[in-house]
Parts: C-alpha cells; structure tokens; sequence
DNA sequence: CCTACAATGTGTGCACCGCTCACATTAGAG
DNA sequence: CTCTAATGTGAGCGGTGCACACATTGTAGG
C-alpha cells in the first residue's frame, strides 16, 4: 500500500489528466470541472492550478492528449496507406474514434483552440500534415494540400454528423460502410482535384 | 417612450431569445447565462424559468432558431439549385453563416442535440430533408440519399474545420474558392454513389 | 549536515452560476 | 367584478472558477 497522503502528491498532473480524462468520458464535457478532478486526485480544490493555469488549460491539455491518441489510431488502422480502399481504413478509424469518445472528440474541436495552448496547436499540425502526406503518397500527381483538406473535412463532418444523431450510427458496421463508400467516391475524382486555391 | 418597468414584460420569451443571441455573438457560448439573459432582459434573475425549463431549454430554443435563419440563407444564396455550380453557391453560403455567427453555430451543433427539444430536432430535420431535395432534383439519376450525406459532410466538415482555424480563412473569397473547388470535386463524380448503404 | 529557497499543496473567500421554492402582481376568463 | 392562472420577484442552496495568503517539503549551496 503506498504511502497515504503524503503532502506532495508526486505527479499531480498526470493524476489530473487521467481524472480529466475519466470526468470526461462519464459525465461529459459539463462534468469536467476543475474542483472535480481535484476531488478525484484526492487533493485540495486548488492544487491544480499549480499545473494548469485555468480550466481552458486543462481541457487543451487533455485534447492534445486526445490528438496524439487519435494520431496512434489512424497509424494503427494502417501505417502507411496509399491506395484509396486503406485510406478508406484510415477514414473510419477516425469516425470510430469520434464515437468512441464524443466528449473528448468534441473538446478537441471546441471554441477555446485558436490562439491558446502550444501544445494544442502543434498536435493538430501533426495530424494535418499526417494527413497530407498520406494523400500526397496515394496521389502524387494531385494537389495534395487542397485534397487533403477536401478528404479532411468529409470525414470530419461524418463524425460530427454521426455525432449529433443526424446519420444512421446504430451499428459500427453500418458507419464503416458509410464511411468507406463517400470517401471512394471522393477518390475517384481525385486527378481533377488539381485547380484548388490555397490551403495551408 | 415605451412605459418603464412594468411588471408583466409582455413579451419576455422573444426577449430572451434576442437577449441570448446578442450575448452569444459578444462573448461566446461562456457568456450565455440564464442570469446574463435576465439581466440584459430587465427582468429578475428567475424569471426566465417561467420560459424556459433549463439553460439546456434556452439553448436549444436559440439553436433552433439559428437552423431556421441558416435554412433562410440558403435559400437566399439559391432558390432552387440545379447545376453543380448552383449547389456549389448552396455550399458557399453554409460555411459563411458558420464563419458569420461561430458560437450560434455551435451552439447549433452541440452535446445536447440527441433526445431533447423537439423545436429543435424538427428545424434539424428540415435542414436535412431540404439538403436531400436539392441533391435529388441536381442529380437524378444518383441515391440521393448518400449523395446529400455526402455533400454535407462535406460541407459541414469544412465549416467545422474553418471554424477551428485549420483553414485559410484569412478572406471570404480563399473561403468560398476553396468550397467551390471542393464541392465541384465531389459532384463529378455523383454518378458513381448509387450503391451506397442506408443513411437516413 | 544544515539551511534557505523554490516548488508544491492547503484554506479562505469572493463573485457568479443554475435551480428551487415561497411569494407578489396582474391579465383575463367567468 | 371577482377569482384564478400566468407571470415576475426574492431569498437561498450547492456548485464553480479563480485569487490570495499560508503551510509543507524536496533540494541545492554553504
């Protein structure tokens, strides 16, 4: 049995984001208060603040988190993709993990994410360009930038859409069909994908 | 001079809805009390209740509000699209209202959308009914049904994207270039969407 | 080894929030 | 004209984020 209560609890943090993360997946992102996850760390409702500067702090943090799990997920669907049927993979693997964790998946894309935690930012600049490189191998004629962004968004707005009740989400295979077959369509138009404007 | 301070409001529901919209667009979806309402309303703490069960209630009545006006600019953007390139000003439209007004739009598309306000899941379904009929009337020959998941997600996708800064949005031009390309990409190949699964 | 300091955790307190409940006022039906 | 139901008021409870002064402790320099 470890030493209880020890006045220094040895990784706050950590313990936080695993009682963040914890809040999150029970009670959604409304249960997710700073004075909850001290409670569940066993520690006073201020402690946290010695490791995250406010409440906004704490959720960048936890999505970062969520945006280098997600990086793992996509890889693990398949390391390295090129033809449209394993980028397909790629595509439901990242609206399963949208239904898998809505809440954490929603903190990920909320309000507080423009100018806020470097952390942050640099998370979803890997797997932008995770992304794009990916395209840029299964299409390398294409503008791999702008088809990227267009592969990028359908799937995003399948798991929003998923997300919020608006498409049939009953069973896991009824949405990896769906899924697969937008984004082949997507596909096969690739090579006129070529004109797009800018897209950083 | 409308006579001050009487005790009935006479119309304190509209009020609130105006009240919630303003403090939505000043300080995001934080900044939206039922006590902020009541404020700005002239009205006491409490008496928003007597409309609106919840905070949950009063959102779900502003989002629903906001389907009817993003409804309202799509069909300002074109009446009754046809072509690709009609759809594709259809598209234009839906990421500026989602770039117009960000927090009402995610308000729009937030947690509690799934069992809740019927005001809200009606405005919901008409969008999605709405986007269906101009996919079936544009193409046809296609399963519109897929075709209009599709398209929107699309969309959707990419308002969401743009939202979270992940996008050029430096210039509504960028903006709406990048939809059309993006949109007109995916209309190419409508043709080929006709085995796609269910998708209500 | 011992001491001073910086890092870390505690406790108090303020303003605000959502929500409940008893009460006041008033519009409008009978 | 009265009486009831709708509407607005006020006090109050528990919860929250956050700032502040304070307590404890790991650790580096003497």
């Amino acid at each position: 049995m470890p030493q209880a209560a020890a006045y220094h609890h040895g990784d706050l943090r950590a313990a936080c984001l695993r009682a963040a993360r914890e809040l999150l997946e029970e009670d959604g992102s409304a249960g997710l208060s700073l004075r909850a996850v001290a409670r569940r760390a066993g520690v006073s409702p201020t402690a946290p603040y010695r490791h995250f500067a406010d409440r906004d702090a704490l959720v960048s943090a936890v999505a970062a988190e969520g945006y280098r799990e997600l990086t793992n997920e996509l890889a693990t669907a398949h390391p390295s993709p090129s033809t449209p049927e394993e980028l397909a993979a790629v595509a439901v693997a990242y609206v399963r993990f949208a239904l898998d964790h809505p809440a954490l998946f929603r903190a990920m894309f909320a309000e507080p994410c423009d100018p806020k935690s470097e952390e942050r930012v640099a998370a979803t600049a890997v797997i932008s360009e995770y992304v794009q490189g990916i395209v840029r191998a299964a299409f390398p004629g294409s503008d791999a930038g702008a088809l990227a962004t267009a592969v990028w968004a359908l799937v995003h707005g399948l798991a929003f859409l998923h997300l919020d009740g608006k498409l049939d989400a009953s069973t896991p295979e009824i949405v990896a069909a769906q899924v697969r077959t937008t984004v082949n369509a997507l596909f096969t138009t690739a090579p006129g994908l070529t004109t797009a404007p800018e897209a950083r």
